[in-house]
DNA sequence: TATTGTTATACTCTATAACTATA
DNA sequence: TATAGTTATAGAGTATAACAATA
């Protein structure tokens, strides 16, 4: 349970609330997916190749800002759990596809995901809500 | 670097925006302490203790939430650093306490810490900014 | 020459269980 | 009986270097 203590000096520093909201609410979407057994980057990997059957280990990495080498022992679990298939583009690449059974954990993946967004966009006040995205963005690249 | 690309599906989903922007941040502040040899969590403990002779270890750990037991080395390395010293509250407790280097060390982390946060906020756009920590408190506790 | 997939490795952060000494 | 401090340990997550095979 990550709560911010009335006698905390650092309350009041962005960066520092920041984090806290973060881990927080990443501590709540784990919860959830820890449901249907996936950690958050197998999600994110399972969001991010639905519909597709062109993305490398590599591309995937780059885009979720995981290492190349750390997408091997993530890619293994999610195919040993029969979610996702490696499908060669030449003799070197291969494609990252989802597999049937991944298919249905993806649908179950964007139900947890779409309930998990609008609890946290409910937990906002209404005026500060729309504000809210474009302050993040603002915070990235 | 964390850098959202144009391709990535994630990117209008405020968990998953919520989580780089934090990590974007903490990776900037971490860079920036470094260069006084300090963890952002040595950073914040140096802060919550400042001008008080009164806080336990498992007191700070409650406040910033980190467990006891993660205290342990953490408050070894700053006191190896001369920059704590536990001093017995009875012959159970002992309170941190800031030695004279780390008072000066503090103030260096003040610095630091308020150019940190000021230009966090600064790249947040003006009509977005007076609702930022508003959002984020609301996701806490 | 650069890139893909991979192995191995190490370091940080975090979580849990257990022990002791004392409140 | 509960709490403070500690030890040991294990699990994530993340980072780097290096290698073979292929573009």
């Amino acid at each position: 349970m990550t709560h911010i203590q009335s006698n905390d000096p650092l309350a009041e520093l962005p960066g520092y609330v920041l984090r806290r909201a973060a881990n927080a609410m990443m501590g709540e979407l784990g919860a959830r997916l820890a449901a249907i057994d996936l950690k958050i980057s197998d999600a994110s990997v399972l969001l991010l190749i639905a519909g597709r059957s062109d993305m490398t280990s590599s591309e995937i990495g780059k885009v979720l800002d995981i290492q190349r080498a750390n997408m091997v022992p993530l890619l293994n679990r999610l195919e040993a759990a029969g979610l996702i298939a490696r499908q060669p583009l030449d003799r070197k690449s291969q494609a990252i596809v989802l597999t049937p059974a991944g298919q249905t954990r993806l649908g179950e993946v964007q139900a947890i995901t779409h309930a998990f967004e609008a609890d946290l966009l409910a937990r906002i006040p209404d005026a500060d809500r729309p504000h809210f995205m474009p302050a993040l963005k603002a915070l990235i690249g």
